[in-house]
DNA sequence: TTGTAGGCGTTATCAC
DNA sequence: GTGATAACGCCTACAA
């Protein structure tokens, strides 16, 4: 079943080819007779005008290209949703690479999202290396970073603010009378949650006189078993936490995991404070006391700067800074 | 900054734009040296040829439509998850379409799908109709379904036995001794989560002598809140069940939530079995006992099945059947 | 208002 | 082996 083209289109209407595609385009130069013509044909026939064909003539592809780490990581996948919601409002779509935080797998969807023309990239790493500055030298189209600032380049970025967070994650485990405060960070290759909040950790810690104890700093990849792991040493040291702070919920809800299978509870011995504010966190049994990031809005946020680029529109290539909060909940509590 | 093409090479390379596309295509009509003449400018430029022009002569996008209801929903970003990484594995991409669960997108979706000349289509939906029907009367290229059986078309589904995993979630918790079980279903319109899995609850109970009472059947959503609702209504009728069954996870810990804010315990007052196995389910506490589906692999079976489609091999458009298995954990115990 | 013709960047089919 | 040249399906001056 060979695919109808605009040409037998036109031959069935008696027109020409130019007629068929300005009622396709709703050009105002054609008279309603030839106009309903044309249209009955169209609907005849079930005619689809070539997308690939108009993007060759036009250079409009209406595809923006995602490239992010794990769409089954509950952060991205909110974050996905609040692209793709816009980018249909705007009638684009998304084509989905998946890096699976791989390195040279990033670089070479990269690489194809510019063959294949995306009007633009929206793009989520774990690192930025050199190899994505080199990319990103050549690489003129429009391009919205999430949670990570590209510095140098010309990209906008959609973020919160990271220090702040940890600060106020903190500073609130401080105000509920913890002094032994542990955090469970990223890799420090990670610049938001390995650095950024880690800092504002610390700087809460001085403000309020509270020494600063390395042995209360462990590392997470993310997952919950890894926040079990820490957790695990954590209640092994002389002198344990009684609060601890996590980047992300899935590390706390390991490190609740391990406190109450040590026969310990959540929040009566230890209280534990999450990040992002994912589905989990408010299902969860203790429901965990979190930093929420406005996860959809960010997305939806980074496909809005997108498409103004995308428009030709100027937009400020700085960090766009959504507002976070502190979400208590029965992770948490006073500390005698 | 005005794109390279095929021909500005040819110029540089000082050969016709045929050899530059020999080259580009590992041809082996070409000598060694105009090989790497060619080869030499094309890496001097950076050049890329153009998967839009290239598709329009050769009629493929390298592309295939996915269709869900939402992203954001753990078992679909799982789902996605093993699309991809097959998808990859054979150079194609993913144009991802996000319905919402709304009717009046799946079937814009399905156009633009079509128009965008991808190569084939995913698709799942909570409920087929007869626009879908009509839809894929006219639409001739691969098409695959996932967890949603389309009878009277040549359709592959890739799904598991749904029927027979309610069966196994009943039997198992007869057998622990429990006599009112209580199910929470999705609605009717749903074939597999509200028919199949419920018709399977309902030979269970049969099966092994238990009446099937009525009050024991609530509906929910497969949001965790509607679970929670269910079982508020199950608490307050005379004789409350000692086990519920729920066919997906979220409903699960909501009707967990719901029991232990009711001051009782799970699974010393009830016994609460989900469905999927979500991440969730392992991390939750009680660690969740339920149905695994393998869900990454079901994925990428259905991915496996687009692309031999595409090569144009055959496949029969069958239903094909992955298994899934009972994961016995924390919530569920023995009936006193 | 409508038709003609050229071009978008490739690949494929011929000759040479 | 290599080079013209005609598609591929559509849009858009330019003419009429």
């Amino acid at each position: 079943m060979k695919k109808i083209t605009i040409k037998e289109i036109a031959e069935m209407a008696g027109v020409s080819k130019a007629t068929v595609s300005r009622v396709l385009n709703d050009s105002k130069y054609v008279s309603p007779e030839i106009y309903s013509r044309v249209m009955k044909v169209i609907e005849e026939t079930g005619y689809k005008p070539s997308f690939i064909a108009r993007s060759l003539v036009n250079k409009k592809t209406k595809v923006v290209g995602l490239l992010i780490p794990d769409i089954s990581n509950p952060f991205y996948s909110e974050l996905v949703k609040g692209m793709v919601e816009v980018a249909n409002k705007y009638d684009y779509n998304i084509l989905l690479c998946n890096s699976f935080f791989n390195q040279k797998k990033e670089m070479d969807f990269l690489k194809l999202l510019w063959e294949k023309e995306v009007e633009g990239i929206i793009f989520m790493t774990h690192e930025i290396t050199n190899k994505h500055r080199k990319f990103f030298e050549k690489y003129t189209r429009p391009t919205v970073t999430v949670n990570r600032k590209f510095w140098g380049f010309d990209i906008p970025n959609v973020d919160i603010d990271n220090f702040l967070a940890g600060y106020d994650a903190t500073e609130y485990l401080v105000k509920q009378n913890h002094h032994r405060i542990a955090i469970v960070r990223a890799p420090l290759s990670d610049e938001t949650a390995g650095v950024e909040r880690y800092e504002g950790y610390k700087k809460a810690l001085e403000d309020y006189g509270i020494d600063f104890d390395e042995k209360l700093v462990k590392e997470g990849n993310f997952k919950a078993d890894t926040g079990y792991k820490a957790m695990e040493d954590l209640l092994e040291l002389d002198s344990p936490p009684t609060a601890v702070f996590c980047v992300n919920d899935e590390m706390a809800c390991g490190v609740i995991n391990c406190v109450v299978e040590k026969g310990l509870k959540v929040p009566e011995d230890i209280s534990v404070v999450g990040f992002d504010d994912i589905p989990l966190a408010s299902m969860f049994i203790p429901s965990i006391t979190t930093i929420r990031q406005p996860i959809y809005d960010m997305g939806a946020l980074s496909m809005e700067l997108m498409y103004k680029m995308i428009k030709g529109e100027k937009v400020e290539s700085k960090t766009y800074v959504l507002p976070h909060k502190l979400v208590v909940r029965q992770s948490t509590m006073k500390n005698e």
